[in-house]
RNA sequence: GGCUCCAUGGUCAAGCGGUUAAGACACCGCCCUUUCACGGCGGUAACAGGGGUUCAAAUCCCCUUGGAGUCACCA
C-alpha cells in the first residue's frame, strides 16, 4: 500500500472555522497515524472572497496547534506550487478542462446572467437553478466563432439524464443518486479561475492525495467529484467526510454562535491543547474512558473507522471543564505568565501576583474567570453583615465581632504575615479560646474579602493583602459589625 | 420542495444479535476541607414511534416521525 497523503485545502477568507480545525486535525491524524503526509494548499480561486492575512492566519493557526503540515507554499514537496491562484497562471485548469471537452465530458457555456436567471425556481424560499444544457447543443461552428469573437464562458461538466452515480465513502458507505439530480456544474470560470471543486480534484489527483478528508457538507456534491474522477481515468481516492459539528440549537456552526473560530475561544480564554482535544472528540472516540489526549497521544489512538456519523453539539460548557483540567495540570511558571495580564487587568496594587496566580490556577476553567475571584483584592465590596452569619461554622454577626475584636491585637502584633504564621497564630488562638477552627476563620475571612467564595482560605488572602490592608480591612469589619 | 445523510440520557458518546445499556460534561446528594473550589463517594437521567426477521433486537430490514446538510461563475 502506498503511503498515506492528505491535504488541509482552506481558502483564506478569515479566522479558522473550528470545524475548519477539526478537519485540519482528522487529516493530520489520518496521515500521522500510518506515517504519512499532511500538506497545506491554499485555495484562493474565489478572488472576491479574499481576505488580507487570512493567508497568515492559516499558517500561525496550524503552526499553534501544531498541525505541521509536510508539504505547503512554505515547504516545497515537489507538487507545487500549493497556491491555487498560483497553479492558475500555468494554465494548468484550463488545459485539464480542454481534455474533458474533447472526451465529451465538458463543454463551453456562453449563457449569460439574464439567461441564468430565468432558469432559477424558488422554492421553500429558496432559489433554485439547475442549467438546461443549452449550450451542450451548440453546433461546433458557433461555438468557435463565440471562442473567437471574445465573448465570456465558463465551462461545465457533462453529467448525462440518465443513469446513477455512486461513490464510497469510510464512514457513510456507497451513496447512490440519480444522474438527474445532478446539475452541470463550473468547472471553469468566465474569469479564468477553475471552480473549488475542479480545482479541488485535478489538485488532489497532482499531488497524490490518498485520502480526501472533508466536512460532511460536501457528501451531496461528492458524486460530481467522482464522475471527475472516472471521466479523467483516475483512481478514486479514499473519502472520509466528518460529521458536522453544531451549535446548541443543532444549526451549522455559524459565527453568530461567538464560538465559531479558534482565534475566538482563544481571545475567550481557551488554551490551544484544550480546544485541540475537545475538538477530536467531536465526531470520534477513543477507545478507553480516557478523554485527556495530547496531539501525540491522538496520533497513536486516531483510528478514523471509529468516527460518528451524527453530527455533534459544539458544548462550550465541557470544553470548559476540559480547560480546567489543562489549567491544573499547566506548568506554574507557565500559567503564572498566561495569567498576569489577566490578574493585572483586576489587581493594580503592588501585591504578590505569583501567589495569587498559584492561588487561581486550580479554581479556574478560562482566564477571564479570574477577575471574579480576585477582585476583591483590588477593592473591598460592600457587604452586607449577614455574610459574617454562617450556619455550619456557627458564627453570627455577633460572635464574629467579638472574634475581630479578640483576633485584632494578635495580628496588630504579629510582624510575620506569610500564610504559616498567619495560620499558626489563629489556631493557636483557637485553641485558647476551645472553638473550632472554622468558628474564626470564617469572619476574618470575611472580613478580609467582603466576599462569599474566595481564592483560598483567611490566612492566605491576609498574606497577600499584607499587614497593613489586612488589619485596615478587620478594624472596617468591626466598625460594620458594631 | 427535490436529493442525501443522520437518530442511545440535556450534551459528547461506548455498544456492532444474548450487557444489570459503559464512561465523560452538566445537575443533585454525601464526605473531606481554612469558605468556595479541588478531590473522593453515590444518585437522577437514554435506545423517537410502529411493523417485521430471529429462540433472542439498541444492534438487521421496512415504514412513520423528527433533525440536519445540500441544491451559486462560494468554498
Amino acid at each position: 500500500m502506498s503511503k498515506v497523503r492528505t491535504r488541509f485545502a482552506p481558502s483564506p477568507t478569515g479566522r479558522m472555522h473550528v470545524g475548519n480545525l477539526r478537519t485540519a486535525l482528522y487529516a493530520f491524524l489520518i496521515a500521522k497515524h500510518e506515517g504519512g503526509d499532511f500538506l497545506l494548499r491554499i485555495e484562493d480561486t474565489d478572488q472576491e472572497r479574499l481576505v488580507e492575512g487570512a493567508v497568515d492566519i492559516i499558517y500561525r493557526t496550524l503552526e499553534k496547534t501544531g498541525l505541521i503540515h509536510d508539504e505547503g507554499p512554505d515547504k516545497d514537496g515537489g507538487c507545487g506550487p500549493y497556491v491555487q491562484s498560483e497553479r492558475q497562471k500555468s494554465g494548468l485548469y484550463l488545459e485539464y478542462a480542454k481534455q474533458l471537452i474533447e472526451k465529451g465530458e465538458a463543454y463551453y457555456c456562453f449563457c449569460d446572467k439574464e439567461r441564468l436567471e430565468t432558469l432559477k425556481t424558488e422554492v421553500g424560499g429558496k432559489e433554485i437553478a439547475a442549467y438546461d444544457k443549452h449550450c451542450l447543443y451548440l453546433p461546433k461552428e458557433e461555438v468557435e466563432e463565440k471562442l473567437a469573437a471574445g465573448i465570456p464562458y465558463v465551462i461545465r461538466q457533462n453529467i448525462p439524464k440518465e443513469g446513477t452515480t455512486t461513490f464510497s465513502d469510510e464512514i457513510y458507505g456507497d451513496i447512490t443518486v440519480d444522474n438527474a439530480e445532478l446539475d452541470d456544474m463550473i468547472l471553469m470560470k468566465s474569469d479564468g479561475y477553475p471552480t473549488y471543486n475542479f480545482a479541488n480534484v485535478v489538485d488532489d489527483h497532482l499531488m497524490g492525495i490518498t485520502h480526501v478528508v472533508r466536512g460532511n457538507e460536501y457528501l451531496s456534491s461528492s458524486p460530481k467529484y467522482t464522475r471527475l474522477y472516472h471521466a479523467f481515468g483516475w483512481e478514486v481516492p479514499v473519502y472520509v467526510h466528518c460529521p458536522l459539528i453544531t451549535d446548541e440549537e443543532h444549526k451549522k456552526l455559524s459565527k453568530r454562535s461567538g464560538h465559531s473560530s479558534y482565534e475566538d475561544l482563544i481571545e475567550q480564554g481557551f488554551l490551544t491543547e484544550a480546544v485541540v482535544n475537545f475538538v477530536a472528540l467531536l465526531g470520534w472516540s477513543p477507545e478507553g474512558n480516557e478523554e485527556i489526549f495530547s496531539l501525540e497521544e491522538l496520533i497513536k489512538a486516531f483510528d478514523y473507522h471509529h468516527m460518528s456519523k451524527a453530527p455533534a453539539v459544539f458544548d462550550v460548557v465541557k470544553l470548559k471543564w476540559m480547560n480546567g483540567e489543562y489549567m491544573k495540570a499547566m506548568d506554574p511558571d507557565k500559567f503564572y505568565e498566561m495569567a498576569l495580564p489577566y490578574i493585572k487587568e483586576t489587581v493594580k496594587k503592588d501585591v504578590d501576583f505569583k501567589k495569587i496566580a498559584e492561588l487561581v490556577k486550580t479554581r479556574i476553567e478560562v482566564f477571564p474567570d479570574i477577575a471574579a475571584h480576585i477582585d476583591f483584592i483590588e477593592t473591598i465590596p460592600d457587604y452586607d453583615i449577614e455574610m459574617y452569619r454562617h450556619k455550619k461554622m456557627k458564627t453570627t454577626p455577633e460572635t464574629s465581632l467579638e472574634v475581630l475584636q479578640e483576633l485584632l491585637p494578635i495580628f496588630e502584633a504579629q510582624e510575620d504575615y506569610s500564610n504559616g504564621a498567619l495560620y499558626a497564630a489563629l489556631v493557636k488562638y483557637v485553641e485558647e479560646k476551645g472553638c473550632k477552627n472554622g468558628y474564626a476563620m470564617w469572619p476574618i475571612r470575611t472580613a478580609v474579602s467582603g466576599k462569599q467564595m474566595t481564592p483560598g482560605g483567611a490566612t492566605e488572602i491576609m498574606e497577600i493583602l499584607g499587614k497593613e490592608e489586612s488589619l485596615a480591612r478587620i478594624r472596617k469589619g468591626i466598625e460594620k459589625l458594631s
